[in-house]
DNA sequence: ACCCACATGTAATGTGTTACATGATTTT
DNA sequence: AAAATCATGTAACACATTACATGTGGGT
């Protein structure tokens, strides 16, 4: 039930609509969570069966009404009930590298060339969290600790970008090495 | 359909069962794909009613019947293709990171020892990655390119598992020195 | 006596992805 | 004129998790 919680952090900083949410999961929530549009107004609306969140209807010209949902002191204790429990690390299912495992089955350069688009796309997200840090966190030892916690997943962000890179690298130089002597 | 590649990957180097495959998904291949027996007979049937594996029956006494598996020429030319295609970087959703930017709604003590204990099984599980470097590949650059391949997911294991750890201490830093102040 | 390894599966539920569906307003 | 933004949703399908279900043989 975890993209349940997710939401209702979001909506601990403000009262959102499903199509704001969708933004943030886009944004800066990406970071740790994603979601699409149509698992958010699934979950909201699941959400507000609970009696975790409430909404307001907000008739507008033009265009479809907008949904603001709120969390509700009942989503409030629930959410804290759940940040005191105990989480299981991440799992995750790596397609490159699972590609990497079967490259004997394909040229080299197949997999040579994957691994420079692997690469490009980690350098790029890379760019994006260095700015961010640059922006917004110059000096995180004197922000309150609700942007020093924020400060960290970012931190968690650049770790992970920078460590896919080095090992990008890595293995292009081994697959490059034994094209040379093979 | 990764699983299904994932499971023809294991049938390249040997016939298996279910049984066999989940052991490694449980051992080696954990490292970038992880599934359980449920899941991984469910696709077998798949698999086998697309004629990319096909099945002996072993009768044995005392205990069920074993069904080896074996990937079919179509099976192998389709993992090919699939190799063949790029794939997006995975996608994590990280539970911690959500619990760490709710910090603020428990007492710091009860993030600082989620902490502690992630900190925990990642060291454990570098350890685990560690031993089986220095067992398994001492000398990778004498290594045939097939194992040199499979040194480089381990080599990723380090990597991941190294720089989770150097966040977690980091983290603990932030919120211990928060601590002191506030 | 109890637990682990062997060996297979079904069923229910939960979660995530892709495709479909609509339509005005604002920006390029 | 085309594309992006705003704003909501349904439906089908694919994938993953948890619980249920069975039963032998070997080690502590």
């Amino acid at each position: 039930m975890a993209l349940a919680h997710a939401i209702l952090a979001c909506l601990m900083d403000s009262d959102c609509t499903g199509y704001d949410l969708a933004k943030q999961f886009n944004g800066s929530v990406s970071l740790f969570w994603q979601a699409t549009h149509q698992q958010i107004y699934q979950e909201l609306s699941n959400l507000e069966t609970l009696c975790w969140v409430d909404s307001q209807t907000i008739p507008q010209a033009g265009r479809p009404d907008k949904k603001l949902y709120h969390i509700t002191e009942l989503g409030r204790k629930q959410l804290i009930e759940w940040v005191k429990k105990p989480c299981k690390p991440p799992s995750t299912k790596d397609e490159l590298l699972l590609k990497i495992r079967l490259g004997t089955l394909v040229e080299r350069q197949v997999i040579l060339e994957e691994l420079e688009r692997h690469r490009q796309i980690h350098l790029k997200k890379l760019s994006v969290y260095q700015d961010l840090k640059h922006q917004r966190f110059q000096n995180p030892q004197a922000l309150p600790l609700k942007a020093q916690l924020r400060y960290l997943a970012l931190l968690r962000g650049i770790g992970y970008e920078t460590e896919w890179l080095a090992w990008c690298t890595q293995a292009v130089q081994v697959l490059g090495a034994e094209a040379a002597t093979n």
